[in-house]
DNA sequence: GTGAAAGCGCTAACAC
DNA sequence: GTGTTAGCGCTTTCAC
């Protein structure tokens, strides 16, 4: 039934190790034997067979991607372009998900470094490093991707989480904006904390009010927006920043549902999430920051193979930057 | 450095045999032997190597899953709900992307069955039965997912495509609409094929006007359904039909882009991704057509572990329904 | 320019 | 109730 290198060999006339070094260009092979070999495997139908493969090298081709919530666009978006980047040096992506549950990221970063995966993507959803830290086999390669720990002892690629906001509160300020609210992610993730020690130094140094009530904390999945909205309105926010896409546009949802009309009852800056036309049917009535997704994943690709192939390699963190797009511009 | 089962063996002072049993509860093992295996895989922190048990054993427990476009949220929401469905039956997802290019896909079928994964789920973008066929080695677990083909050799899980769309032209006509034009997807994949029809017979039944010119097709990707849409509006429509989500949203970005109104200048049907806000917020002026992805996702999930399982079971197909949600009806 | 053979880490048939 | 051991399919060292 399932046809092995021998009945190539045998087939070919030749050893094994003709057969597989035919198939890996791994050593000289006449042109006479070659075709032999060749013209065997075509004749059998032969596939060499990964497990063994990867059994026998201890290479796997494959990179594991840990996702706090794959039906999120901007994760959906670096999948794709992981996968991407991935597909495109012959490596396969294994995807997990954890809807920003610490405890399957755990389950998964065990079954995945468990000689599953040469090395591990992961976005995590945990607060301490020492937890992270704990579940990752010395030496094994990993790279953090869109969130990172204090503690820098694995690479990361991330967002300038810090910059963007600390330009909205300053130009909400300019033009005029009293009482800025914002819409964090969840408050665990260091994301969400540049973001928000960001707005609180801006708010300070912008002259506005610094109020623990102007600050609410979404979840960063489906139908968390609309409690925080809520709060800010009761607290008579004239700008709101919302740090998240999925929530930006359940944002825009309700306050079109409430009939607040945006740019003119109130001011809106929000990450988006960049090739939602959503955003684009907006953009002429709020500020829109718009992370580059595409090119963090091919980052993030990049740096997991590099890593595979030198685990030694220093740590190494990239922090890209993320596009800013005001409205209403006078130039 | 690796910690082997024979390491864990000589430490607890019994064979390989009883460690595996111990480990895998696959034959009685005693209490107090038990007790110095477990605690020799402590001292040791041995884990066992996934790639040794699945070439030993020949079940990867991983599930390929070939999908046209991941940052699609249609596709993108399938994925979650697999792996949601995979990972709790023990195993791992692999994705692989096709951008709805065959080429793609046919590459990554190759490199999938060859002993990389236990079963393929597939939402094909091939229009040729024999091609894809050709891809699949004899008796490899499949179900094709979302898209089949004429010839129902391979289970599949569909979403009713033909019936929506009759309904579609049926409520436009009894609306009055007098010119009813649509905008399909790729024309060689089965969806777009059905849907089609069923436009064609409805239009037919209900006196509308049956013009190749009524009928345009997009690629179900970014940027398509503008081109479409400026042909229909040449034409005349009236009302417009669209098959795809992605579109749908186009659809409506570029309609407000030109300043004609959703149920006023023109009447939108139009398959959408149910939870996104984009169409809760034009719920009110459009018909939207929701299809059942999470439940898509769990049925594929299902079958597969099912076929893996039993490769001979009978062929299997499922069709779920979508939801309809007309705006405006009258009680 | 090619072959023989060891062995990767594990499971499972067979033996006691 | 537990041990011995063959062998999964492949790569790679060593030998000629």
């Amino acid at each position: 039934m399932k046809v092995t290198i021998s009945d190539v060999a045998r087939l070919a006339g030749v050893s094994t190790a003709t057969v597989s070094h035919t198939i890996n260009n791994t050593r000289y092979v006449s042109a006479e034997t070659k075709e032999k070999v060749y013209q065997a495997i075509e004749e059998l139908g032969y596939t060499p067979d990964a497990s063994a493969r990867s059994f026998r090298t201890g290479r796997k081709q494959t990179v594991g991607f840990i996702v706090p919530d794959i039906s999120n666009k901007f994760f959906a978006t670096m999948i794709e372009s992981v996968e991407n980047y991935l597909s495109a040096h012959g490596y396969h992506l294994i995807i997990a998900n954890t809807k920003e549950d610490a405890g399957r990221e755990e389950k998964n970063l065990r079954l995945l470094t468990a000689g599953l995966v040469d090395g591990v993507l992961v976005a995590s959803t945990m607060e301490e490093f020492e937890r992270f830290d704990a579940l990752i086999p010395a030496g094994f390669p990993t790279v953090l991707v869109d969130r990172t720990f204090e503690t820098k002892r694995y690479s990361s690629i991330c967002v300038s989480n810090f910059q963007p906001i600390y330009r909205s509160v300053c130009r909400l300020a300019g033009k005029g904006a009293k009482r800025v609210g914002i819409i964090g992610g969840l408050p665990r993730l260091s994301s969400t904390k540049e973001r928000i020690s960001a707005y609180k130094e801006a708010v300070a140094d912008c002259g506005l009010p610094q109020e623990d009530a102007l600050i609410r904390y979404g979840n960063s999945m489906e139908n968390s927006a609309q409690e925080c909205l809520d709060e800010l309105l009761e607290q008579n926010c004239d700008a709101i920043i919302v740090c998240q896409g999925l929530m930006a546009s359940e944002t825009i949802f309700y306050l079109q549902e409430k009939g607040i009309r945006l740019a003119q009852d109130i001011d809106l800056v929000s990450f988006v999430d960049y090739d939602s036309n959503f955003y684009q049917l907006y953009s002429d009535q709020m500020d829109c920051i718009i992370q580059p997704v595409e090119e963090l994943g091919r980052a993030a690709g990049e740096q997991i193979l590099k890593r595979i192939e030198d685990p030694d390699a220093p740590v190494f963190e990239k922090v890209l930057t993320s596009a800013y797009k005001p409205y209403g511009l006078k130039r």
